[in-house]
DNA sequence: ACTATGTTTCATTATTTATTGAAAGTTTAG
DNA sequence: CTAAACTTTCAATAAATAATGAAACATAGT
């Protein structure tokens, strides 16, 4: 297989992958290509290669600034901004945590938290009440576990799951 | 809080939480029903309560099955087909792992694993195939972790992370 | 101050995904 | 066999989400 048809297959696995969690799929395969690319691209670069619109590379580089995986870099004597991405996998996986734990793991771990303080002592009230127990000890320890993972060295992970596995 | 009013927050929640993960709201709204509820839950029932029609009820209590997260049961002298959801948040989270674990983390490796025979030989090539094998490395000890935790007893996880936390 | 070059915004439009509801299918009981 | 009770399917529709593109905005150079 060619590089250049290698790359386009890489990023639109990786951009089905993303919206099979709930990510967008053009913010996936901006992110993808500017993980395979060797120069930091500009707009225009990512619109021609995607075929997508300059409004779309905008909100979409946006949003991955926002959440840590692309930075601008200003090329010197250059007015275009030109974006990378980190191609350390180990930090690219440690901002999705980071990012995904904020914005959804503690969301709802307030709300289970909330509902703990139903009223009532029938046996349906109980019953609720231990199911919502469990699952606020389990996201809590999901909680935990990523935030353990977010703070980490760089090899935490793989070291981890090699003494998980033994 | 009284009971209901808990209960329908939790569905609520529930069902954003399952919708920002790519999981449809319907779906997880019907589990978590399923979940807060004493009894098994007929189609009608789950109508009535999420106001939903029956065809999505359908359709979304047959995924909840593929997914084994939830089941039929059989009420002895009656017709209908009610459904109960299992209550034990670690069994379910094992089925989620698992599910998704074959549904999407084995195709990207598939995918990656395919990219790597590549060919050329330039730095570019190279440096494409290095990101390549980090992210199958990566990947594939994602993979292992669910593995180990979709086999492994009831309690390993809360075991799992007290041990990482210390 | 004006223009050229680029960026951002956002109302409109397109696409994707989920839902409905009615028809077709199935099963049970008499 | 037939009717009643219930389930499944799926074409049509609605709702949610994403993308477009043109106008507004910003900035640097002359």
């Amino acid at each position: 297989m060619e590089l250049k048809e290698a790359k386009a297959e890489f990023i639109q696995a990786w951009g089905t992958l993303g919206n099979s969690w709930g990510i967008n799929r053009t913010m996936s395969q901006i992110h993808a290509l500017l993980i395979v690319s060797n120069e930091p691209l500009s707009t225009e670069d990512i619109m021609e290669q995607l075929k997508v619109s300059r409004g779309n590379v905008n909100m979409n580089t946006r949003a991955l600034m926002d959440w840590g995986l692309v930075k601008k870099q200003l090329i010197p004597g250059e007015r275009k901004e030109y974006f990378t991405a980190g191609k350390d996998i180990n930090e690219v996986a440690r901002q999705i945590a980071k990012e995904r734990k904020r914005r959804e793991v503690e969301p709802i771990l307030d709300v289970i938290k909330s509902l703990e303080d139903v009223k009532g002592k029938d046996a349906e009230t109980e019953e609720f009440k231990k199911v919502l127990s469990e699952l606020g000890d389990f996201t809590g320890k999901v909680n935990s576990a990523l935030d353990k993972f977010v703070r980490s060295d760089r090899n935490w992970f793989t070291k981890t799951v090699m003494r998980l596995m033994t």
